[in-house]
RNA sequence: CGCAGGGUAGAGCAGUUGGUAGCUCGUCGGGCUCAUAACCCGGAGGCCAGGGGUUCAAGUCCCCUCCCUGCAA
């Protein structure tokens, strides 16, 4: 039936099943029908442990979904991928992280245009990390918008976008609920982009901000911040590339961190046994050990960062920049999973001058 | 066949050169105290991941399997 829409979708990491999934639905009443006639995805690749060959997230997923999967090695003058393209002919190519540049002959193959799913309110964070740079930054919201494709880095026309607040969501739970919220902003645009009644904003580009892909060092946690940047740090890093600091030579993962309130931090009289410090166990003396050391008669030095200045309540308090105070609430060490503190403290004796670098 | 660290009591860990399983927390009972997430005393709770082997003797040594984790991709 000549009123079908023919739809190839390009996509790959988790991110893009939610869509997949979508797309996948039959058309509801009333609406143009759809025929999925192919799903694009990377190669498989030797991944995770073992290095064992292994199918993308889509891949798995259109195949449980009995799909037609194609996985070409390129798409630029790949005899095999026009072949694919012609032999799909889509009217509407809809992208999301699929994970390479379109070339422009592919762009222009569909007669609906191909539409991309990006994860954030463009035209903030174009490009590779939008959600880490979105938490990192500390900004109120975030979101996805869907956009016709063009042939710069995610500076297509904009169709429609759709916002939610970051709260204290960290990179993973916005991940997930990006990728459900593009799927549902795509289902509600389709028709609209069937009947080429979509809108059609153009992204204002000096306002245009980028996203740079997140390097696995930038999870190195620097202390020396003030405690919200810190735990913004541990937010936007989580659950990957994965927060971290040193415990003498131990690579410790943080998991969860909370900033304390600045007016809190100066008055904790509660000296609770309960952290084991392995000599001393008062954390009184934990908390000023420098200015006892260097004999200084004012003891108003506060601790120097990344020093951990007590575990009450099964929570490791860890000086920051500003006398401020960060608590860690879940972290793993090496070769273990992560475990709130509470348990971790079970299996570490903390010393008075343990630190965090 | 990428590299590496693990799987021991409900939780987190220790267990030295092989010799009958310990610690902290929790839990149960009792005690102390004006009081306590405090302290004291006592108890319960483990086929030491599974399978094979070496040995008088294996958590501990050797081989295999399963599972977990970090790194690297």
């Amino acid at each position: 039936m000549s009123g079908t829409v023919r739809i190839m979708y390009m996509g790959t990491p988790d991110f893009a099943v939610p869509a997949l999934e979508a797309l996948a639905e039959p058309a509801a009443n009333g609406s143009v029908s759809r025929e999925l006639v192919s799903v694009v995805t990377q190669p498989d690749r030797p991944r995770g442990r073992g290095h064992r060959l292994a199918p993308s997230p889509v891949k798995a997923r259109a195949m449980e979904m009995g799909l037609p999967v194609a996985q070409p090695e390129s798409l630029r003058g790949n005899a095999e991928w026009e072949e694919t393209l012609a032999n799909a002919a889509p009217d509407l190519i809809v992208v999301c992280a699929y994970g390479r540049i379109l070339p422009i002959e592919t762009l222009r193959y569909p007669r609906l245009g191909c539409v991309n799913i990006h994860a954030s309110l463009l035209p903030r964070y174009r490009g590779a990390a939008p959600i880490h740079r979105a938490v990192e930054s500390g900004d109120s919201e975030t979101g996805v918008t869907l956009m016709y494709m063009s042939e710069g880095l995610d500076e297509g026309d904009m169709i429609a976008s759709r916002s939610m607040p970051i709260a204290g969501i960290d990179t993973g739970g916005l991940h997930e609920a990006l990728s459900k919220l593009g799927a549902e902003l795509l289902m509600d645009e389709f028709d609209a982009i069937i009947s080429g009644t979509a809108g059609r904003e153009p992204q204002d580009s000096s306002a245009a901000t980028y996203a740079p892909p997140v390097k696995k060092d930038e999870g190195h946690i620097d202390f020396s911040a003030d405690a919200a940047a810190v735990c913004r740090k541990v937010r936007a890093m989580t659950p990957s590339p994965g927060a971290y600091a040193y415990l003498g030579d131990e690579k410790i993962r943080i998991w969860k961190a909370e900033a304390e309130p600045a007016e809190q931090s100066g008055l904790r009289e509660d000296y609770s046994n309960n952290g084991r410090f392995s000599e001393g166990s008062d954390r009184a003396a934990a908390k000023e050990p420098d200015c006892a050391a260097a004999k200084k008669p004012d003891c108003a030095g506060p601790p120097a960062p990344g020093k951990i200045i007590g575990t009450d309540g099964g929570t490791i308090a860890v000086a920051a920049g500003q006398g401020e105070t960060v608590t860690i609430t879940m972290l793993q060490s090496p070769g273990g999973k992560p475990m709130p503190a509470s348990d971790w403290l079970r299996g570490h004796i903390i010393g008075k001058d343990t630190a965090f670098r």
